[in-house]
DNA sequence: AACTGTGAAGACTTTCACAGCA
DNA sequence: TGCTGTGAAAGTCTTCACAGTT
C-alpha cells in the first residue's frame, strides 16, 4: 500500500494535482476538496481521492485536503522535494529551447551541462549552460553530479547518446527523438515524440469532425 | 468495428508503428511481421496484430505485413495522408524551436502563421514562418486554411488564447502551457506539459534505485 | 513452417455507493 | 451537513492460445 506500486496512470496525475496545487499556494487557499480539484483538472472526484489515498491519509472529512500538506506530500511522492541534476545532449533548435525552458528549474530540475557532436558547439553557453563536446560527457557528468538526461539529438544518434548517458552511470532519460531506445530496466525512458502527438489530435479532429458537423464549435 | 471507437493507447502506438514503418519503407524492406515490429518497439507481438486489426486485414498469413499497404493504411486511420495547416501561439523559446522543427514538415503538418502578443515580434519570420499580431488571428487563420493550433505561451495565457483558436474555428489544439484547458468537445486537446515528463522519470528513477542498488547498470 | 486474426481469460483502472468522521 | 477513504462492481485493455491461411 506503501511501497512502489502506484500505477502508471495514477503517477501522470500526481504530475497534474501537484500543477495545479502549486498554483493554490500561490494564492493562498488553504484548503481544496475532492471536487474542486476533479473540476479543475477533468477528473472525476472519486478518482481524485482514490489517487490520493496511495500514499497515507491526509484529507478531512467535511474539510478536504489542507494545500500546504498536499502540496509536500505530492513532491514527496514523486521526488521532487529535492533538486535533480540533469544534463542534456544536442544543443539544437529544440536542445536550446530546452536549455533555456523556464518550467524546469520551476519545478526542480536544473541543468549542469549541455553536450554536443558538433565542435563548434563547445564551449558555448545556452541558458546559462555550459555546453561540452561529447568528449567530456563522462568527467563532467560525474563532476556535475548529473543524475537525469535529456536527448535532443536526430532519431540515427538516439541510441548511442543514450548508451552513453547509461554508462555514465545517469539514473533516468527523456527522449525526445523520434526512435525507440532499448535500455537496461533499471534506467527509465520517457519518450516524447511531439510529431506524434499532432498525430493524436488530427485524428482525433478527423473523428469530431465526422461526428459534429455544426460548424465551429465556439 | 470500422467506426470512431478505437481505443486510445491503440492510436498512441498506430504513432509508433508509423515512425517505424517509414523507416523501414525507407531501407526498401517490403515486409515485416508482427513479431518484429514488436521487438523493434517493446510491444507484444499479440498486441501489435489486436491493434492493425482494427482497421482491416491487410496481413498475410506466413508472411506479414506488407510495408507499403501498412503505411497508407497509418497514414490514413491517423489522417495524415494529407497535409494539415497548423498556427502556433507565442514565439518565445520553445515556441521559435517548435517552429523550426524538422520533424512536424516531415510528418505532415505545416506552419502557415504564427501568432504573438509581443508587438516587437510582428512581421518577423521564424523557421520560415511569418509572425503576426493576435489581432490578426481571424484574418489570418481563416486566409490560410488554419486547421490546428499550438499553444506555446504562459500558462496565465493558455485558456484566452485557446478560446480565441477555438472561435477562429480551429479543430483541435496542442498545449505546451502547463495549464488544463477547458473547450468544447468537439475541439480536442492534448496536453504536453514538459516538465511533467521528467517529474514521472524522476519518480521511476528513485523507485529503480532503491530496488535495484547494483550501480550504474551499463 | 510461418504467421495472421480473434474469441476467451486475465489484469488492470475507473466508477459507484456508502460507512464513518469532523 | 460535507467530505474522505474504500470495498465491490463495472469497464477497459492486454495477453493467451489456437484455428485458419499462405
Amino acid at each position: 500500500m506503501n511501497d512502489a506500486s502506484i500505477p502508471e496512470p495514477v503517477i501522470r496525475r500526481l504530475s497534474l494535482y501537484l500543477r495545479h496545487v502549486e498554483q493554490l499556494a500561490g494564492r493562498e487557499i488553504e484548503t481544496v476538496s475532492s471536487t474542486q480539484l476533479g473540476e479543475a483538472l477533468h477528473v472525476t472526484a472519486a478518482q481524485v481521492r482514490k489517487d490520493l489515498a496511495y500514499f497515507g491519509h491526509f484529507g478531512r472529512p467535511g474539510v478536504g485536503y489542507r494545500v500546504g500538506a498536499l502540496l509536500a506530500a505530492l513532491r514527496g511522492v514523486l521526488g521532487t522535494d529535492r533538486t535533480w541534476n540533469v544534463v542534456l545532449v544536442g544543443v539544437g533548435n529544440l536542445g536550446s529551447a530546452l536549455l533555456r525552458y523556464k518550467g524546469f528549474p520551476r519545478r526542480g530540475f536544473r541543468f549542469v551541462a549541455a553536450f554536443d557532436a558538433d565542435p563548434a558547439k563547445r564551449g558555448r553557453r545556452v541558458g546559462g549552460v555550459d555546453v561540452f563536446a561529447m568528449d567530456a560527457l563522462p568527467h563532467v557528468a560525474d563532476e556535475r553530479g548529473a543524475e537525469l538526461g535529456l536527448i535532443a539529438v536526430p532519431a540515427e544518434a538516439a541510441q548511442e547518446v543514450a548508451d552513453r548517458l547509461c554508462a555514465v552511470g545517469l539514473r533516468g532519460i527523456l527522449n525526445f527523438a523520434p526512435a525507440t531506445l532499448t535500455l537496461p530496466p533499471n534506467v527509465p525512458v520517457d519518450p516524447v515524440d511531439l510529431a506524434a502527438h499532432l498525430e493524436r489530435i488530427a485524428f482525433r479532429a478527423a473523428r469530431a469532425f465526422d461526428v459534429d458537423r455544426s460548424g465551429p464549435g465556439c
